[in-house]
DNA sequence: AAAAAGTGTGCAAACGTTCCCAAAAACGTT
DNA sequence: AACGTTTTTGGGAACGTTTGCACACTTTTT
């Protein structure tokens, strides 16, 4: 009994495989053998080299225009060891907040013929982790990235950054992690959405967030504390609820509404685009009658807010800026002349966006 | 007078120039010098070819593991000429059906071992065709698209897709082009949508559409007729607007809406996700006291629309399996053995959702 | 016992670039 | 006229893989 020598995968020829052969995309070696100038010459004339005279230039540049010619970055890379593209690391794109920031990045990386690859967690961080892997193993050169909520262990980032990929966070951002992070004033944006639901005369305000863990949920909570110090409002522990999961299941929110009503709240602060979305919801799918008497004031992203009903107070995140400066930063580390040193973390306000009274309350 | 010889750019030395020397990351070449093999043999032990024998097999395997070899997909890319990675182009990821279309698309190309590069075109036709081009010299492996809401002219997909691109078109589909397809039922989703305005008790039926080039524009007229004339009610051209910029502007929306609003509709059909929502804003701004008085269904994927007043009905496209189905056909392309012949157009029937009466009228 | 077949491995070329190093050409200077 | 300089070009290795082919060794067949 022999072994199959020649086994069928030998004679599976793919369309690609067929197509390459003719999908004749003209290299720098055909230019070359065409003008009769050897390959260096025409890389260097391509890449528009003081060494090179202009005529010879012109003559390239004319002849790759006339044969259409488009230098194969896959080969670049391999050469360069690197490949001039960014991964991006968010939740979920569906949501706002990083629908936006993306179009913020993709906005300063195209300008810097950097292409951008994007990843979702869901906010698993068994997801997030083999998604940033899956990009540092397709050799990007740097990374943009927003924790997931489950995160707690960022040692696979510390590894990975420690082999020299630049790392920007943004968002979420880890404590003891020494790099570039870019974030909202999340102390402002909260500490302005609470004061402005006591002094539209609200006394019992809740608190939903997200996993305790996170950066910004801490910052938040602090804002709303030191609004409600402010106006001499004890601040009641019972009122904050956590959400582990970030509102990506509607169990866990409405648990928490289920939890939260009983504490009679006549207000409700929320700290994120999905759970204040998520938190509407719940309320009105599990108590409509209350649903229309709690005010509400929370972070989202939304360009629909004004169709919402009830209608609520939001506080709007910068996330196109977050997004460009994030990549600023990103790509200075990247193309920094040494490893750098001085970190910054930076700061950009939020916008408080009322709730429209006249529609607000129409229909309370 | 000697021209500088020694520019400055020869002294510039980026961080990863200094970090790719030490980011040592170990290659084939690596394992077969510690092992004492060759390196032919370490990409066939690693790549479980037939040929090598277990016991080598599981020397490398285990070196490699012990290494945390990766290999290197630039290197693979160019030396098979493709990339194992596919390109998407939408006209926005913020817009929830591409954004759930996009999850779609990956939980199947994850799975397959591709992964995929996201563009978004905003509706621009100039947009589209820079981004596609720009992933073809990428040398992306295959195409996924929806049609910019701007796009006549895809000759320069005919171009890319005659040097063996394969391209697979869903949601907004030309209609001269000989590949797979893959749309919603949209004929049937117009239909029940106008219907069930219709048998609420409207009689002016207002059509908010995009594009008129748009496929599924087309697609979506024809049921909204088809209803109409069901119940013996006359089509009139007048109650159709179409958008050209899909909703981009709110100008343009709020255009539409005056319009319209003279001819007095007790109903609108709107066709697409971004114009449903833009409309109803417009609606809000422009004229509050009306908005409440007109039934509206419209095709929608957000999550939030039962938080939305007015309420509406909507019609659901199955936005998931879309990105699913035209992923598995443009996987199969890429696979396939032989040029392909036989094309197929995938129809997926959409879900219609009811307003909730309870909640709708709840504000009238 | 020799030929044939089966099995495991290695050599070397290729993929399309970039860039170091040298060589050739053009130009001045003595 | 011979030699330096400056300017322009070419040769060829390298980046990390994959793979056709040749080779050597082992086993089976005649």
């Amino acid at each position: 009994m022999s072994r199959f020598r020649t086994p069928k995968e030998i004679f599976f020829v793919t369309w690609v495989q067929v197509l390459k052969m003719r999908f004749e995309t003209s290299t720098i070696k055909d230019i070359a053998k065409a003008l009769g100038l050897s390959t260096s010459t025409v890389s260097r004339a391509l890449r528009d080299r003081y060494e090179i005279s202009e005529e010879t230039k012109k003559l390239v540049l004319a002849y790759a225009e006339k044969v259409n010619y488009r230098a194969n970055p896959i080969a670049r890379s391999l050469k360069e060891r690197r490949s001039y593209s960014i991964g991006i690391i968010v939740s979920e794109i569906a949501n706002n907040f990083f629908s936006q920031v993306i179009n913020g990045i993709e906005s300063i990386a195209y300008d810097r013929d950097y292409h951008v690859i994007i990843s979702q967690s869901h906010e698993s961080y068994k997801q997030e982790k083999l998604n940033v892997e899956h990009l540092a193993s397709r050799s990007i050169d740097g990374l943009l990235i927003a924790l997931s909520s489950e995160t707690q262990d960022i040692d696979y980032l510390r590894d990975l950054y420690s082999k020299g990929l630049p790392i920007v966070f943004f968002d979420r951002v880890p404590e003891n992690f020494e790099t570039h992070k870019v974030i909202a004033n999340n102390f402002k944006g909260s500490f302005d959405a609470t004061e402005h639901l006591i002094l539209s005369g609200k006394r019992v305000i809740a608190h939903l967030t997200n996993s305790e863990t996170l950066s910004n949920t801490k910052e938040r909570l602090e804002g709303y504390k030191a609004a409600l110090s402010k106006y001499h409002i004890e601040f009641k522990p019972e009122l904050v609820k956590y959400c582990q999961h970030g509102g990506m299941h509607s169990a866990e929110l409405e648990q928490a509404v289920k939890e939260l009503l009983p504490l009679k709240p006549d207000g409700i602060f929320i700290s994120s685009d999905r759970l204040t979305t998520g938190c509407i919801l719940a309320l009105k799918n599990t108590n409509p009658e209350v649903a229309h008497k709690i005010a509400i004031a929370g972070f989202t992203n939304s360009n629909l807010v004004e169709l919402f009903s009830p209608s609520l107070t939001s506080v709007k995140q910068p996330a196109f800026e977050i997004g460009q400066v994030a990549t600023e930063l990103l790509i200075s580390m990247i193309e920094a002349k040494r490893p750098i040193t001085e970190f910054e973390t930076r700061v950009l306000d939020t916008e408080l966006v009322r709730m429209k009274k006249n529609l607000g309350n129409r229909y309370l």
